[in-house]
DNA sequence: ACTTTTTTTTAGATTTGTCTAAACTTTAAT
DNA sequence: ATTAAAGTTTAGACAAATCTAAAAAAAAGT
């Protein structure tokens, strides 16, 4: 079955507000999608037709089963698509979002495994989220923000949760980057913030908030 | 600007068909775009609107300067795409068409400029078909069709005006691509059929029908 | 438990791109 | 020069995706 860019979209934002809460409102949705509940409400309904959904008026709504496995190949297009931008064609990360939103939409199975296999059948993307294979399945890595790890470790970072210009700046600054191996030597208990030391670099400071968006995991 | 899809496909399509007769008519463009009659006069008059067509009710109509530019733009991204397809990604040339027809709708400047480094600026598509630079240029390459040209010369493949399986398929049998040598022995008057030489083949004989579909320039 | 607020849904309108059927122009044919 | 045929346009309808405004349901507050 062939999906529209509209319902492909819908598809791909109720899969990601799921990762946070189990269910899903049409307010939260409409928000994500930057339309109006009205519009939503319409779109569920005809998502429910093509049986993607579990959806009871007036109770919030969850992908099924099918709607998870389309979900995840969507999510797969972006992924790749980005890391192309990012490795082929040398975009900044900051800038391959939207660009990936185009090009997710372009259906061809064959131009999906290829680009996958031209690219070496990376496991993340230019941000350190993970890429599913062909049935949707990848290894989910054991991370923890900055601010939640523990001090006096040397960890690695393995994803940023924000893609923002103003974030990469930061990160650029701090010489941090997916991969970066990372020293946290203390917590400051007045303002959150963290004094850590960057692999070949001076140790520094960063803030709580800078913190929270850098995710890690051990060795 | 920005445009539809939709009206993207009409621009590249009336632009294609004015290659062959300057002014193009309703019909030719419905069949073209597999739509109906009525639905072109309506997409003529949005075109007619934005300043991109001259147009006149019943007597046919053309780009306009800024039509003709945005249609060399799209034209340039579809190029580009195939090239990538092809040359990267490793597709046979005959399924490369559909996926480029996806591909060139994305709208990043930046991407473009991008890909377009990134393959070392082609010139020709993997049909033979010029690129357009980002001002709409192309060099215009002097060629015939190998029915059209002449006996006793040794030609050059510069492009085929067939992309369907069943012309590559003709193709890889006699060992012809583009920039493949060709020496033209002699023309049979009976059929129109061809006698030629690829380099390092043996002497074969080609219909008329292929010969008219192979362009070639000399040297 | 009742009222207020918030959230969600319905009803009806709008835009884009399409269609069919009928009307109108132009071209071709006798 | 009429008439027939071919091609083009208009009128009106429809589907997809959206919107606003109003109604309905659920949640929160007293």
């Amino acid at each position: 079955m062939n999906y529209s860019i509209s319902e492909e979209n819908y598809i791909k934002n109720i899969y990601h507000l799921q990762q946070q809460t189990e269910t899903v409102t049409t307010n939260s949705l409409a928000n994500e999608l930057r339309t109006k509940p009205a519009s939503v409400t319409d779109m569920l309904k005809k998502l429910q037709t093509k049986k993607l959904l579990e959806y009871e008026r007036y109770r919030g709504f969850k992908l099924n089963e099918s709607g998870n496995k389309i979900a995840l190949n969507i999510v797969r297009r972006h992924r790749l698509w980005e890391f192309f931008l990012v490795d082929k064609l040398g975009f900044e990360w900051d800038k391959v979002h939207e660009i990936a939103e185009e090009l997710e939409h372009v259906s061809s199975v064959e131009l999906i495994q290829r680009l996958d296999s031209f690219l070496n059948f990376p496991q993340t993307d230019p941000h350190g989220d993970p890429i599913p294979d062909t049935n949707g399945k990848f290894a989910i890595i054991k991370q923890v923000s900055i601010a939640d790890a523990a001090a006096k470790k040397t960890v690695v970072v393995s994803s940023v949760s924000d893609q923002s210009p103003a974030m990469l700046e930061m990160l650029n600054h701090y010489h941090i980057g997916i991969g970066t191996s990372i020293k946290i030597n203390k917590y400051f208990a007045f303002d959150g913030s963290v004094e850590i030391k960057v692999a070949q670099k001076a140790t520094c400071v960063i803030s709580e908030q800078l913190a929270k968006n850098i995710f890690v995991h051990h060795e």
